[in-house]
DNA sequence: CTGAAAGCGCTTACAG
DNA sequence: CTGAAAGCGCTTACAG
């Protein structure tokens, strides 16, 4: 059994008010009381209990953070950087794993609405729908969308700029001779969604030949005459596609254009691009987000942060 | 505001515990009774406070995981598992990060204390010492350590086989070829420590030339004329000491055998062997452990788990 | 079947 | 400077 307030008040003989003043280092409690209740509770390694403190005051200083998993970059980077800046602001970040799964999804949010935090970070999955998300919504909980963006608007959202670094990309290949562009970033999400049509629209708009795909679908012939660029939302797919269907016979050259990381193999790839995302802005703006809504703001909006480089790797 | 018991018994005008109970499908209450009750509940959207809950039963129905970071599977993969199995028995698993740094590490153990988890999986690191772990480990809080062993005694830890795993590896260098090891293992920690000196023994009884190294320390030129094997934590090391010192004048063959992961390029050696951890069954033992913990049982142990796989790569 | 009461461990006006 | 009291939101014997 831990110690309790009580516990100690029965040993130091003053009344339990008192020893929960003198330990909160109210000036109130003359020095050689809490002198005394201080030695006391090190002594007997007293430990507030937490539950009992949030009861009363109503906040846990806790904040959430609810990801699918942690194996891919966009949901481990802004994590590890989030749980050093909450910190340094006097939050603890928890992490909490949904494994692609809508009902432990939806289980989480419901822990949130049980209170258990005073705010949560959440990199959705767009087909977890909008009902899970409206008692948290209407009760004006404090919930920051990083990445993704769920299915309904009027939800404050950090992520990248994505347009504009599609643009960025695309510009970089058509620039290293691409003439063909297979576009495979799907529409999984809004982010895919977004990457998609952005490079859909550079290729109009300058008159480039492309294609939307995805890894069971061969490209047209078309390529084999071309230089072609994969564009994807990471290299692993590039890779993949060029095994699958471009190695044999091989194309005159083939350029990789990906977001975050590049392909494992390199080598077959004529130039290799990649848009790197900056997690770390992304993260220290959700926390800044997030900290106004505690204090009562209301911001709903999409904030969109730069690349934070476009490398050349080959 | 969040809706209260208060609030319900108001509205419906039954007393808070009758609220209470019927909410908590206790039998007793009258089937009309219990109906509005729920229907009301469900029109306000009332959520139980869990603070208050916790502060009665007294247990969270939380864990926590207390890593370093997570860009290192051997942190990484553990707490997915865990995340996964905890959840089916009924448990949150709540991931904390310390950043390999100490100060944060000791809050995170405190924390621990002030109760806001009925038990904690660790990932520990070497130097944060044993005083910080005292208040736990004398209230008999429920730890189990995973990987790494703190310094101290007597605690329940789940780790790879590391001696036996180590002897497969260097044994399918042997027999791949190698005459000469360099020990690249280090000891950072219990288990660097435990596979060097494992490594050590191995060269010393089967008669293998040997020396152990790190990454800022060339080789003795003896590995000129000899067929080379490289030890390491992670194929990563192998990789970066090749291209450090044995890259010009190449030596004849060049094997690497590491743990996890392979040298992100592979094309130098000649032999390519990794032996892959079992994460899997690590957390689920992790599990067992904990939930016997928590039920009562003392257990303190070591529990070793054998390697997945030993894979050749190349 | 339901209510009144005590209690989980803590905090904080309010008196004195 | 300190104590008695009320309260945070809930649960659970104990009566009736």
């Amino acid at each position: 059994m831990a110690v309790t307030l009580k516990n100690l008040a029965e040993i130091c003989n003053v009344d339990i008010s008192t020893i929960s003043r003198a330990l909160r280092n109210d000036p109130r409690v003359r020095a050689a009381t809490c002198a005394l209740i201080r030695t006391k509770a090190t002594e007997l390694g007293y430990t507030p209990n937490l539950a009992a403190r949030n009861l009363v005051s109503g906040k846990t200083l806790n904040l959430w953070m609810i990801v699918s998993e942690l194996n891919n970059p966009v949901e481990r980077e802004p994590a590890q950087f989030l749980s050093r800046s909450l910190r340094r602001k006097g939050y603890e970040l928890l992490l909490t794993l949904y494994h692609s799964d809508a009902r432990t999804f939806n289980h989480l949010l419901s822990r949130l609405s049980q209170q258990v935090a005073d705010g949560a970070f959440i990199i959705p999955s767009l087909e977890y729908s909008a009902p899970a998300y409206l008692p948290l919504l209407n009760g004006n909980f404090p919930l920051v969308f990083i990445d993704r963006q769920p299915v309904f608007e009027n939800c404050t959202t950090v992520t990248t700029a994505n347009q504009a670094a599609t643009g960025e990309l695309l510009r970089q290949c058509a620039a290293a001779g691409a003439d063909y562009f297979i576009i495979l970033t799907g529409n999984g999400d809004s982010v895919a969604r977004m990457r998609s049509e952005s490079a859909l629209k550079f290729c109009t708009e300058n008159n480039l030949a492309f294609t939307m795909a995805n890894l069971s679908q061969a490209p047209p012939p078309e390529f084999l005459t071309k230089t072609t660029a994969l564009i994807s939302s990471s290299g692993i797919f590039a890779g993949k596609y060029l095994d699958a269907f471009l190695r044999q016979p091989a194309p005159r050259r083939v350029i990789s254009g990906s977001f975050d990381s590049a392909p494992s193999d390199i080598s077959p790839f004529y130039r290799v691009f990649v848009g790197v995302q900056d997690f770390e802005s992304i993260a220290e703006t959700a926390a800044d987000l997030m900290l106004e809504k505690i204090g009562g703001k209301n911001n709903p909006q999409t904030v969109e942060i730069p690349l934070k480089k476009l490398r050349r790797i080959k």
